[in-house]
DNA sequence: GGACGATCTTAATCTAGATTAAGTCCCTTC
DNA sequence: GAAGGGACTTAATCTAGATTAAGATCGTCC
């Protein structure tokens, strides 16, 4: 049995859905399991879906010319995440969503999202909020790029997802806060003597 | 006499409106006229309005422990520009927007935001889209700081806005592309004598 | 239980880009 | 028209972080 608590709780803390748009919501979403390790999108194909966290960890990375994958964001439970890009203009991706851990998802596919927004509309200022608050948290980042050293950033994303670290391979840190894992490790270290 | 035609085009690009929308939306804006180097958000203060670049060109940065300004982003004709944290949660904003050039603006304050999206739930759509393609590009902008070298960042802003270098201060630029005025320098001799 | 592979660490060396400092070229403005 | 100031360049030196390479640690799979 599909356990929909989470997704309703999401959306209804930001608007009030009645029996119907609720059972129009749900009956837009496809549920599915994701083993640690499991792809649901792929870069150099059309992002199919939009996708909400129920419960897990999925990492979305861009493979660079090189072959190193550059972390763009993790997206722990009740949070969305996929290439809307990809997703909306119907282009290739450049990006690859893969779960961490074991992953339960909610699928929106793109017609589906459109058509689920005419039925409720009410869902466009869910969505206008979900994206105006994603907005300035990748604002935040590019200013933290460009302004904080690697080691300020590592303490900032510590201090903002601290269940993270428990599972996310180290590796894939560095990527996401832009160093090398060899560089992390290093200060890693020097702050461990300091404290 | 105040020009609406170039946001109305922008709106109506992604949604229709009928008269009586049209006009509780140009009744919520406030025009404003700004000179070359007048500031309309100032760090620290809680940023007062969203804004619409009619004609000019805002920037607005971030000012880091050290006093040197990091641009987030420029603004040109059409762009919606502000602090959309602070201007909707009410905290002190850390960013400063300023004008490059003579500029023309339309402003909305948040409770102008919040009515106008009561009385005209369409502008929901028109938002959730804006905020979605500026959600896009930002991530593109933070996989490009993590992925490619000043150099290459250089020539993907040249072709993304091929005017803005025409009236925008180099050290604007090397500031939004994350390194020093020097180093910039530097890379377009390096370009220069390449080609 | 040993071999393999993946993650992480350490350390030496290297480099993209920062810092510092001086100089050039223009605008203002008095 | 001299003096000052801002924008940009050049060049020397310095450093945060990359690269390379070698271990250490720990599954897990046969």
């Amino acid at each position: 049995m599909v356990d929909f608590k989470s997704i309703l709780a999401a959306i209804e803390k930001h608007i009030t859905l009645d029996d119907v748009e609720r059972a129009a919501l749900l009956s837009s979403l496809e549920s599915r399991s994701l083993k640690a390790g499991d792809i649901i999108a792929r870069s150099g194909e059309q992002a199919q879906h939009f996708i909400f966290v129920n419960m897990g960890c999925l990492m979305t990375y861009f493979t660079d010319s090189n072959g190193v994958e550059r972390v763009l964001q993790f997206a722990t439970a009740s949070w969305w995440t996929g290439d809307l890009d990809s997703f909306s203009k119907h282009n290739k991706s450049c990006y690859t969503t893969r779960a961490l851990v074991d992953t339960e998802v909610f699928l929106l596919t793109y017609p589906g999202f459109e058509s689920l927004l005419e039925k409720v509309p009410k869902l466009e200022k869910y969505f206008r909020v979900l994206f105006q608050n994603s907005l300035v948290a990748h604002g935040r980042r590019i200013t933290e790029i460009n302004s904080y050293s690697a080691e300020e950033r590592y303490e900032a994303f510590r201090q903002r997802y601290p269940t993270l670290e428990q599972f996310v391979p180290q590796k894939y840190i560095a990527s996401y806060l832009g160093v090398t894992p060899e560089f992390l490790s290093k200060v890693r270290r020097r702050i461990s003597h300091k404290a």
